[in-house]
DNA sequence: CCTTGTATATTCTAGCTTGTATAATTTCTG
DNA sequence: CAGAAATTATACAAGCTAGAATATACAAGG
């Protein structure tokens, strides 16, 4: 669902070609998603043969593979649309390993397991700082839209909202209120 | 890999067959996690595979079908093992759909926008009070052990947490701070 | 009494995604 | 200049999931 929403928007503003894509969504998308190539041309084809894109052209830069460049339809327009709002609308419920973890908890000596928190701690800690301090290069540049500060943020509360549990957690560990 | 481990766990602590094993996941862990029944018996013929466990019975209780009881083996347990302490040690980068509707967010009038992030908050909201009530209801019931609320707690400060962010976003929009 | 819905229990299939391998060339780097 | 990394695409296996299909049992309801 992701990769077809992606590759119709990123079509929506220009055609391009897989690589292309690929090259693209890691570069200004690689926080908030990933898309291995398999799933980049067989999505592609996929949606070729709904009529979604087309095939436009075959360039070739020197001797290098020969690049199919595909174009978004009318068609593809609409289902970008479709795709969006459908996206926009529905809240996702997220699901955590780390909770399946705590039912099997007792299966681990709690030594273990307090150890493992802490260091989930530190790297949230690390990743907390790390968006932040990509955030803020973003914030420098003014040709950067506001809105991508909006993502940051996103992942920033979300982040400080599971390094607070974990805190929370190992906090009542150690008092002894659980066992 | 959710899959195999919360199998393991449950073979863990006695034998069980496939219905069985959708059953306890839909009673106890449905608001973790989702497990169609496709991959649990996609999974118990894999592990059995891989001797994990083994099938040690076919059960049969009047002329309903008959039910392949699985046992969980000692490299069974092992692996359990592996796949908790993995699971514990890895902290997941969660994507949210939402951060991809936002790079294309210029596709739609502002005004849709704004009414789904209403509509997401109003939704997050009730999300809220559904776990809140939940965890009550939990914390009343003397036999359930203080770790299972920890876990509501997680969902709880997430779904906050995203509720906040929602706000604010909103907030910044209504003010005029995003075009 | 016949139908309908729901619970029990499993199997199958189609479709998506990932990962890896392969290929041929080109550009970067030390 | 050698070797590493990047460029572009295809192909295939393997894993996973959702959803439908199948078949029986049983309770409720008209």
């Amino acid at each position: 669902m992701t990769v077809r929403l992606v590759i119709l928007g990123l079509l929506h503003k220009r055609p391009l070609y897989g690589y292309e894509i690929k090259q693209i969504i890691e570069e200004h998308m690689g926080d908030w998603t990933s898309i291995a190539f398999g799933s980049i041309y067989f999505a592609l084809d996929k949606l070729a043969d709904e009529k979604f894109i087309d095939k436009v052209d075959v360039e070739q830069e020197g001797k290098r593979p020969s690049r199919s460049v595909y174009q978004i339809s009318d068609t593809g327009r609409e289902e970008f649309l479709r795709l969006l709002r459908e996206s926009w609308q529905q809240v996702e419920r997220q699901y955590f390993s780390i909770d399946i973890c705590l039912f099997f908890l007792e299966a681990l000596p709690l030594d273990e397991v307090k150890n493992f928190l802490r260091l989930r701690q530190k790297t949230l800690q690390t990743m907390l700082g790390y968006i932040q301090s990509h955030r803020d290069e973003q914030m420098a540049i003014p040709e950067v839209p506001r809105l991508a500060l909006a993502i940051f943020d996103h992942t920033l509360v979300h982040t400080q909202a599971e390094l607070n549990w974990v805190t929370d957690l190992l906090q009542k560990m150690e008092s002894g209120e659980y066992p």
